[in-house]
DNA sequence: ACTTAGTTCGAACGATCGTTCGAATTGTTC
DNA sequence: GAACAATTCGAACGATCGTTCGAACTAAGT
C-alpha cells in the first residue's frame, strides 16, 4: 500500500493509467487489504484464517500469497496504512491553527471522524495492537509513538498557555481511552455522528482539564 | 467458580476443612483458572492453546478436561467470576453513601482498584469481550448490562441532583473508555497507584460533567 | 484387604492451521 | 502466433489445534 510495488518488476507504464491511479497490482492488493480488514475486524486476527480471507476476497488460498508473504505482513500493512493516514490528516488539519484549545479540539475531531469513517480498520488497529511481533511490531509502534507525542505536545501547549496543572500522561491516555473505546459501543443507528460525539467528548475532557486551573485542593 | 461443585458427587465433609475453605476440586479449578487468566492475558484467547495451559498449570492436556468441558467454558468461568466480583464489591461500597458525586467517585475508585489489582483478569474481560458465543456470551453480557446500568443510574442521579444537561450514554461510555483503556498502558513501575489515578480521572470526568451546568452554548 | 469414587495421564482422533510448489491461465509485446 | 512475464489455482505439506478415550493411579470408606 505504498511501501512496495510489484514484486517481480516495476511497471513502467508511460502512457495512460485508465481506471485507477495505481498499478493493477497495487489496486488488487488494496482490494485484498480492504476485505482482510473486515475479516480481521469480525473474527479477530488470530481467529481469522487464510481460508476466511480466501472466501472473502474470492481469490484462491494460494493466490493470496502472490500479494504478501504472510498473514502477519497483511496485518502489518493494514495497521501501517491506517495509522499513517490518520497522522497525515491530523498534520494537515493542524496547519495554520494556533489556538491551543482549538488544536486539541481538532485532534479529537480528526481522531473520531477517521475512526467512525473507518471503523473496521481502526478496530483492527486498536484491538490487535499486540498481535504483531518484533520487526513488524516496532514499525507500527514507532508511528503510534509519534501520534502519542503529538497529543502530548498539544496538551502541554494548552497547559503552558493557561497555567494549568495536571498529569499530561494520564490526561492523554484518558483521552485516547475515551475515544478508542468507541469501537466497542458505537452503533450508527443509535449514536450521533462523529462531529457531535467529538463535541461532547471534547466538552467533557476540556472542561475537566481546564476547570481546575491551579486548583489542587480537596481530598 | 461457584456455579458448580464437584462433577460427580457433592462432598459432604462434615468435619474440619483443613487448608482451604472449598473442596479440593474447587481449589484445583481455581488454580487452573488463575493460570489460564495469565495465559489468555499474554497470548489472547484465540492465540492461547490448550497445550499452553497444560504447560502453565503443570497438568496434562487430558487432565485439564476433568475440570471443564471446553476452552470456551474456561473463558466463560474467568469472565463471569471477574465480573460478578467487581459488581459485588461495588454494591457493598455504595451501601450507606447517599451523596451523588461521592457515589460516582466510589464507582471509579472501585473499578480502577479492582482493575489494577487484577490486571490480567480485567484485560481478559475487556479484550476478549467478543470471544464467547451464544449461551456463554449472553450470560456475561447480562452482568455487563447490569454493571452498565448501575453507572447510568449514578450519573442520572447526579444529573437530577445538580440540574445538569449531558448525554448519559456518551458520558458513561466515555468513562468506561478512560478506565478500561488502562490495560493498554499501565506500568506499575512508572504509574501511580489506583487511588491516585482514580482521583485524577475522577477530577477530569466530574469537572467535565459538572462544569457546564445548564450550559449548552458555543459551537 | 477390598471396593468404590476421585483424579491424572499417554496416546491418539479428525479438523484445521499457515504456507508452498508446480502447473495452468491470462495478459502484453513483438 | 510465438515468446515472455504476470497472475491464479488445485493439491498438498507438516504442524498444531481442541477434544476424547481407556487405562492407571490416588485417596477414602468399610
Amino acid at each position: 500500500m505504498g511501501t512496495t510495488s510489484s514484486p517481480t518488476r516495476v511497471r513502467a507504464r508511460r502512457h495512460r493509467t485508465p481506471p485507477s491511479p495505481a498499478t493493477r497490482y497495487d489496486r488488487r492488493l488494496a482490494e485484498i487489504l480492504a476485505h482482510a480488514t473486515e475479516v480481521f475486524c469480525k473474527k479477530g486476527y488470530e481467529g481469522a484464517s487464510m481460508r476466511d480471507l480466501s472466501r472473502a476476497t474470492g481469490m484462491s488460498l494460494a493466490g493470496l500469497y502472490y500479494y504478501f508473504e504472510s498473514k502477519e505482513r497483511l496485518l502489518y500493512l493494514i495497521q501501517k496504512h491506517t495509522f499513517t493516514t490518520i497522522v497525515e490528516r491530523l498534520k494537515t488539519r493542524l496547519e495554520g491553527v494556533s489556538d491551543a484549545e482549538e488544536r486539541v479540539r481538532i485532534f479529537i475531531l480528526n481522531h473520531l471522524e477517521y475512526f467512525l469513517a473507518n471503523q473496521a480498520a481502526m478496530k483492527v488497529l486498536s484491538h490487535e495492537a499486540e498481535a504483531l511481533k518484533n520487526g513488524f511490531a516496532s514499525e507500527v509502534a514507532a508511528i503510534k509513538r509519534e501520534y502519542y507525542r503529538i497529543c502530548v505536545g498539544l496538551l502541554d501547549d494548552l497547559k503552558a498557555d493557561r497555567g494549568l496543572q495536571f498529569s499530561t500522561r494520564i490526561a492523554v491516555l484518558s483521552l485516547f481511552g475515551m475515544m478508542n473505546w468507541i469501537y466497542t459501543w458505537h452503533n450508527p443507528r443509535v449514536d450521533a455522528d462523529a462531529a457531535s460525539i467529538a463535541r461532547e467528548m471534547g466538552d467533557v475532557f476540556l472542561r475537566g482539564i481546564l476547570a481546575g486551573a491551579k486548583a489542587r485542593k480537596e481530598r
